[in-house]
DNA sequence: TTCCAGGACCCTG
DNA sequence: CAGGGTCATGGA
């Protein structure tokens, strides 16, 4: 089923290379990925977004957050010269609405990976578990991940990490985690449930929180941002750490201040994500 | 060989 | 609370 949506400001190649999505490939011009259990084969032409999927008009307006005014984001977060920079340089780029669950275990598998090395172990992981969409998989269910021991899920190369997964997915499973809750919680009772669980700490919390739970303020903090921010906005962090960089960054941007963190991101990454055709 | 990659945990001072 | 070691794995 053939979809065509009208979409101004918006660039599917930033989008989908920005380093939040680590399923997606370039196949012939066209992007592929898995979208809900979904086959999803995307295009641009200037300002048309062609999309050929199961999935509704809505899901996909949805899932690219093509309700976002993202006119008004830039007004509101263009607070200086290095952002006005990145806005005119990625200008389309969009955050995406990503189901919970996946976000959730993909970015407790990315801690101190590359992103490459981040998106293999995903890929084999939904290849071990996930369901066979014609030579596509689709994204491990809860019960298929619950079920499995260590030593299986050590087979996608997630290393240390196997075993925080695997405790999640039991836990989610058992009804001991809410995976809806968070979106009915601001943002530091949603961050303090993620953290409960081992394997979250403040950066994975915020990346879950913006990229599935709609908490547009969170601002992850990795050791690129980190960097960038030191080398932009030292005069006025003040020694602040790797821990506060988020409060700065919502009281300076604002809240949209996830928005900013995935350009000033996007600027130091880009070209490095691995990026791969089929 | 050493260092780093979208970190988190745990122990120590 | 801050600092360092440790946890797998692959690539430069």
């Amino acid at each position: 089923m053939k979809t065509v949506i009208s979409a101004e400001n918006f660039n599917l190649d930033y989008t989908l290379d920005c380093g939040q999505v680590f399923r997606w490939q370039q196949c012939d011009g066209d992007w592929i990925g898995v979208v809900g259990g979904h086959m999803v084969r995307a295009r641009q032409e200037g300002e048309t977004l062609i999309i050929d999927s199961d999935l509704s008009r809505d899901r996909i307006i949805h899932y690219f957050r093509l309700d976002d005014d993202l006119q008004d984001i830039y007004a509101r977060i263009n607070k200086d010269a290095v952002m006005a920079r990145l806005i005119k340089r990625f200008r389309g780029l969009r955050l995406i609405r990503q189901d919970p669950w996946e976000c959730l275990v993909s970015y407790m598998a990315s801690s101190c990976k590359s992103i490459p090395n981040i998106k293999d172990s995903i890929s084999r992981l939904c290849r071990l578990y996930g369901d066979d969409l014609d030579g596509y998989y689709s994204f491990p269910t809860v019960q298929s991940l619950s079920q499995t021991t260590e030593t299986q899920l050590r087979k996608a190369k997630l290393g240390f990490r196997a075993v925080y997964i695997l405790e999640a997915a039991r836990r989610v499973d058992a009804g001991d985690l809410d995976l809806e809750k968070p979106f009915t919680q601001d943002y530091e009772d949603a961050r303090g449930l993620l953290m409960e669980m081992k394997g979250i700490g403040p950066k994975i919390a915020d990346c879950v929180l913006l990229f599935a739970y709609d908490k547009m303020g969170a601002f992850p903090a990795d050791t690129h941002i980190l960097s960038i921010m030191r080398e932009h906005y030292n005069t006025y962090l003040q020694g602040t750490r790797r821990t506060g960089i988020g409060t700065f960054a919502r009281n300076y941007f604002g809240n949209w201040a996830g928005y900013a963190q995935q350009y000033l991101y996007y600027s130091r990454i880009a070209g490095n994500t691995g990026m791969t055709l089929c």
